[in-house]
DNA sequence: TGTACATCAGTGAACGCGCGTTCACTGATGTAC
DNA sequence: TGTACATCAGTGAACGCGCGTTCACTGATGTAC
């Protein structure tokens, strides 16, 4: 991993891009080496293009710069959810979408993934913890109640809460992305006919319509 | 963590002893550090009392430590997932069981229960790769599918292969106690509720009776 | 019964490495006068 | 218009550390004769 040979000092005041372009150096770094915990300073900064020192500039240590991968990994990761679902008015369909967008984001960037999900508030570990503020992934959760509770809104049948419906939901697909990237090896059914055989066990499946159209 | 003062040598023809000795340390220790990629060497063998050199007499190799450490705790889950369907006849409350074991041994032993179920075989990380011969935790697996083919016989109502539901149940399963380990801040349902909401959904649950007695 | 020797569990020092972080610095560029 | 200076993005060398692994070794114990 050579310097790319091009790199040309920022100019003055413009400091502040070394900062996003660190943070999409170790997302991409992320990628290569599989773990949050193998991105190392000299690591992400090589691939960035600069020294090493040239990181404390921006960052005050090297949790900070994995903290702000993972917001920058949930802000993604809810673009990629929100983009599927725009595609459809219909409730039932926009959470499928939501599903299916969910898994194919782990299993496209499934360091970045783990990253956000599993490497979290781990105790001491990488990431270090989010004393103040809401967890970076909070509005992730949020829109997928919101996306249970339209389909309870337009007649699903479940007995339970919006919130506990998206907890079984949140539940099946991070176990299934999880799994798929940890075991590759075991003969998985295809995406798509899990994701739908598990809505329809949770009741999140379109009902049946009432009246036929002539 | 000092030495134990009084680890006395290992007799001639019993060196194997310490193979165990370290196998548990690591367990051990893999409590207090909470990730797998902590364990080093000299940690280990500190734990166990003696130097770091003297692993070499029983692993070729830290990961071969470490693939030890995989195999001892896939037979600790098992026992734990046999030991809790052991208490019952009822092929729906034994099924049930498992899964409370399942998550309960996640709880007690989070790093534990994620080396072997999300470290293994990850690329080039830790522990390595299994080639030859079947992936460790493919016993466990099947104990899972059998417990389901057992409802299956005993009239469970799902459209579904053994193998499909039981690949529902792990994802499941495993969702529920990864997700508690890693964000500890979200207010879960308790685990007994959404483990026997979950069965129901996936038609695990105890079917009506034919008749009462009387 | 005594002794030389082979066996073997484990040690202590050392190696080269990559790490996070610090420090004093360089050199281009905008600004004040 | 010219020049001294402040600003600031980034550098290069160095620090102390823990790591996996190697090497030559120590010293207790069982065995052959």
């Amino acid at each position: 991993v050579d310097n790319p040979p091009g790199r040309a000092r920022n100019p003055r005041g413009q400091g502040g891009r070394l900062r996003d372009e660190l943070i999409v150096a170790a997302i991409r770094l992320l990628a290569d080496v599989g773990d949050a915990d193998r991105l190392s300073i000299r690591a992400v900064t090589n691939a960035a293009g600069v020294s090493a020192p040239a990181l404390y500039r921006h960052f005050p240590d090297r949790r900070s710069l994995l903290r702000a991968v993972v917001e920058y990994g949930f802000d993604a990761f809810d673009r990629a959810l929100d983009a599927a679902a725009a595609g459809t008015t219909d409730p039932f369909d926009a959470l499928r979408r939501r599903c299916l967008a969910y898994v194919a984001f782990a299993a496209e960037q499934p360091a970045l993934y783990r990253m956000l999900f599993t490497a979290t508030s781990l105790g001491p570990k990488a990431v270090g913890t989010y004393g103040r503020g809401p967890h970076p992934g909070a509005a992730s959760f949020n829109d997928l109640v919101n996306a249970v509770q339209r389909c309870l809104d337009a007649g699903a049948g479940s007995p339970h809460t919006s919130f506990f419906i998206a907890i079984q939901v949140w539940t099946m697909l991070h176990g299934a992305a999880d799994l798929r990237t940890a075991k590759p090896e075991m003969p998985w059914p295809p995406v798509d006919t899990f994701v739908h055989a598990g809505l329809t066990a949770l009741g999140l499946a379109r009902p049946a319509r009432r009246t036929h159209r002539r």
